[in-house]
DNA sequence: GTACAAAATGTGTGCGCACACACTATTTCA
DNA sequence: TGAAATAGTGTGTGCGCACACATTTTGTAC
């Protein structure tokens, strides 16, 4: 049988205490005598403690509450994954006796106002830790700065707010992944191909998003070891509803050798649709695993599909959370995801995947 | 304050039994009349008691053993990968005080009789739960028997032995891993192009792996619904190191419109390299994400890998089996990993990935 | 009816930790 | 000098569960 693993009884034991006071200088809770605390400190340089977490657990009967703050999956699917992945923590945690009350707030992901309703009240109701997707720049400043004097921890999901003091950041690189679409609508290409960039957004509240996207897919171009000089059009297009969007569409598809669309959003399905019987030849690049997208992959209207992982994203962002408040536990500042390729062969590998992630503990 | 979860205690309340009652209820235990099982039977029907997995994992003092039979990563640098998995499923557990003690046992991968040597130390030892994986198919079923007669649960990862009674079989769908691997190789081709399979093997261990790779790659192309008819042939190499090594790739290399090499083993970078210099244009499409592949891959020899995640597969067999022993959690008995499709410009998002996932929860 | 086994049921303890509280030694102040 | 405040200790309890053991009830034979 090896080393058993050091309990707090163990080091009262070593450095002649009571585990009154190692607990003490452990938690840092003041009321110990300096020849105390070093006899502790002592002990504790020489042997690697590691506090039994799940005993913590149990022995801290505290209720922690977390806030939610997404954009309501009504107005956009795409937030209906991230809301699964939360529930998923949750029902997670619960398993292992992890008592969070996780309280979800939703806003309207066109307005700015709901967003800073919601976050107002999120405020108030003095959550213990917050999970906030920050669509709106301008908006999400003042209330993290609010968390921040607040001493309440938040875990950004989605936007990168550089300014904002999270205690980690949980999305994509959107730089890279926009080089990485124009890899893939290049592959196999003529060298004098023409792209078309088109970013179909009902406002502009994704406008920092996908000007990066852009910068990416562009700047891959102009790498000087590239030798295709693709040239690339960019096309901002309004509500796909519109008589317009049908026309400039129209306008997109007579491009002179236009070899692919990447579209910046997850609406890639409404350009698919337009090109159907149009021409194969074009490729189309898009982003999402929503069920419209799905569709046209699988019938091969759409040839690449990125894959943000939203429901896993903010799976972890709970669990990451809950380590936090918890156990204390330290997490890096930036969790990048991997960009997540999907074709038609590999989807449904990617779709059956998901589920099996339920019930594990890591 | 909403309604707290439901301990033993509440239901023994609620039944108007005693909590060891319950517990033998739940626990199958006998000893228990037929009226008071029914009180509590009815009770549990009504109510959706979940344990507290964690209070679980502290009443129950056992000191699990698991047994992994892997092959040896100093003869195959891919199982480099899965032997880190499983010491970071290991370390995690070991976190959350679950003392699971694991025991390494490392075979050649290319010697029948050193997997059929390790695997009977292994069944002496008597572990609690095994992790193998079974390359040699013939020399593992008596194994798998063994195991299942002396009630010893195994989970079979990389390599499915489909008679094998294994509680769970993790890995990756070959034949649609042949099929993603056509379908990228052949994006933007000519359709009267011409690929290659290159099985690189130095021993015959992995054919049925190669095969079914092979024939999805094949099926690809044979879709009715596919316009190109490329023509597919496949070689055989041996050893590296022979001479007939390069002659054959030579004689590869001159074949009319070659369009892509498909290498079905980690063997991608050997090939990269030996047409370096020779032609840009031919595709090479190959596995896993190892150091000389790695370099390949961003000097843009190699096209594009294909992932099968080693490390996440061998500590998602760790903690299942810990899920399994500690938790009596059902499994799937199928638990295939997407495939993933690594780019030279998404392959640093997939590296720095895999680093940020250690010390979290799930 | 008693005697005694067997079945059924209830109670108690420990897992490792956090935290409240009781207790003792040391100061401080009247 | 004594009382009271304070700093420094140790002890005890509970978290929810598993499991050993004590206790009670039931069944069986005479």
């Amino acid at each position: 049988m090896q080393p058993k693993n050091i309990r707090i009884k163990d080091i009262a034991t070593l450095a002649g205490v009571s585990e009154g006071t190692v607990d003490r200088v452990l938690h840092n809770r003041g009321k110990v005598s300096e020849i105390a605390a070093k006899k502790v400190r002592r002990v504790l340089d020489e042997i690697n403690y590691k506090p039994n977490l799940i005993a913590r657990t149990l022995g801290t009967n505290r209720n922690y509450r977390i806030a939610t703050l997404m954009p309501d999956h009504k107005q956009d699917p795409y937030w209906k994954q991230s809301f699964d992945g939360i529930k998923a923590g949750e029902t997670q945690l619960a398993q292992f006796g992890i008592h969070l009350t996780v309280e979800h707030s939703l806003f309207d992901p066109h307005k700015k106002e709901s967003f800073q309703e919601a976050a107002l009240k999120v405020f108030h109701s003095r959550p213990d830790a917050v999970l906030v997707a920050p669509l709106f720049y301008y908006a999400s400043i003042p209330f993290f700065k609010e968390l921040s004097e607040a001493q309440i921890p938040f875990i950004t999901i989605n936007t990168r707010i550089q300014e904002a003091n999270a205690l980690s950041f949980i999305g994509q690189d959107l730089f890279k992944s926009g080089q990485l679409a124009a890899e893939l609508i290049s592959m196999g290409q003529n060298s004098n191909v023409a792209f078309a960039v088109l970013h179909i957004d009902e406002d502009l509240t994704n406008s920092v998003h996908l000007k990066e996207k852009e910068r990416g897919f562009r700047e891959y171009f102009e790498h000087p070891k590239m030798k295709s000089h693709a040239t690339v059009h960019t096309y901002v297009l309004g509500t796909p509803q519109s008589s317009t969007f049908r026309d400039q569409l129209t306008v997109i598809l007579k491009t002179p050798d236009l070899g692919g669309v990447f579209v910046s959003t997850s609406k890639a399905y409404l350009v698919a649709a337009a090109f159907k019987n149009e021409n194969a030849a074009i490729r189309i690049v898009g982003y999402d695993l929503i069920k419209q997208n799905l569709d046209c992959l699988q019938n091969g209207q759409i040839d690449f599909l990125i894959n943000q992982n939203p429901m896993r994203q903010a799976k972890l962002g709970i669990q990451t959370l809950a380590n936090n408040l918890l156990f204390q536990k330290s997490t890096p500042p930036l969790h990048l995801f991997p960009l997540e390729i999907i074709t038609p062969q590999n989807v449904s590998t990617y779709l059956s995947h998901a589920g099996n992630l339920s019930g594990i503990i890591v």
